[in-house]
DNA sequence: TATTTTAGTAAGTGAGTACTCACTATTTAT
DNA sequence: ATAAATAGTGAGTACTCACTTACTAAAATA
């Protein structure tokens, strides 16, 4: 059973994901995770100092992901887990991994910051591939998966699901 | 010179498109216009009447923009303008477009219905140039413009630059 | 066991929210 | 010119917001 803490850290996950930062109020939070209001500022300070620690824990999670892809050595093999990344997304990832698309446009922080590690994996894997433009394919690879992303956070597995072999084919030498 | 009514319009769609529809207030929409509260509701009826306005012709400058697209008869051509499309918005459009960007993820409209025609006019051109997959092919491609505009209105034109000749190339028979 | 620290609550707080109302100024139509 | 409709205002409405305070219950520490 979670304590009180962790729960207010649950459910805020939970309703920012779904309806946003600024949506969401601290009442609400706090009827969801049935905990008093007051709590949610012993524990986290502000709303804000509670976004901040539910965003840590989410970063620490798609650095979970993507780490199989860092340590993997073989370059076909790193764009096409790469590739399976967003069609392979666990429910427990799910909600982490919401809020951070959600919160791109509605709060500001550096996204290319987080990918650069990622960049460089790919555009390595290109290079050993012996693609004319590493970098650039990397790039437009990341916009693909981004994009495929968005859409299955908000239609669905369903809707990208086509593009899943199109892609892996595309991409294999 | 601009009426209050579009001025009401103008200092909304700035504020909702940089700060959000939730974060930003019908008082400051009001002080932003240099008009008075009432007013908003008199010409709008509510604040999301307001939002609905500034959708509709949100709506119609992006179908401007797709226009010349939708009437290009070379498949080549096609392609081409669609992905300079994110390269040359101008100022003029850029608000309309990023309030688009934003929304997309703060409240529920349906952008795949609104892509429909352009996936069509995508898919026709790859046909046309003997792609195996010419549907797959659109899909993908508006995933990489899409994920493109993004950057461009987050960190700005010249970190997506790069990519223009490339994908110009990348797409060019 | 006594004492200090931590977890938790219920009832506030002032500032801000979308929206209304009673009213006046300005156009438009007759 | 007069009446009617529209444009515009500013003060107020009930309510919600993030956050605080005064307090009690439970653990942890001495």
């Amino acid at each position: 059973m979670v304590d009180k803490k962790e729960q207010i850290l649950i459910s805020a996950l939970e309703l920012f994901a779904n309806e946003g930062y600024k949506a969401v109020s601290t009442s609400k939070i706090a009827k969801a995770a049935g905990v008093s209001e007051g709590l949610i500022f012993r524990h986290y300070k502000s709303k804000q100092g509670l976004l901040e620690a539910i965003l840590e824990a989410s970063f620490e999670k798609i650095n979970a992901l993507i780490l199989p892809i860092m340590r993997e050595d073989n370059p076909e093999k790193v764009i096409q887990k790469y590739i399976l990344l967003p069609f392979e997304i666990q429910i427990s990832e799910y909600q982490y991994w919401k809020l951070l698309f959600k919160l791109k446009w509605e709060i500001e922080y550096s996204s290319v910051e987080k990918l650069k590690p990622l960049i460089e994996k790919l555009t390595w894997s290109f290079e050993k591939l012996d693609y004319t433009e590493p970098q650039k394919e990397a790039e437009v690879l990341i916009h693909i998966i981004e994009s495929v992303s968005g859409g299955i956070l908000k239609d669905g597995l369903e809707s990208q699901l086509v593009l899943k072999d199109f892609l892996l084919n595309k991409y294999k030498n």
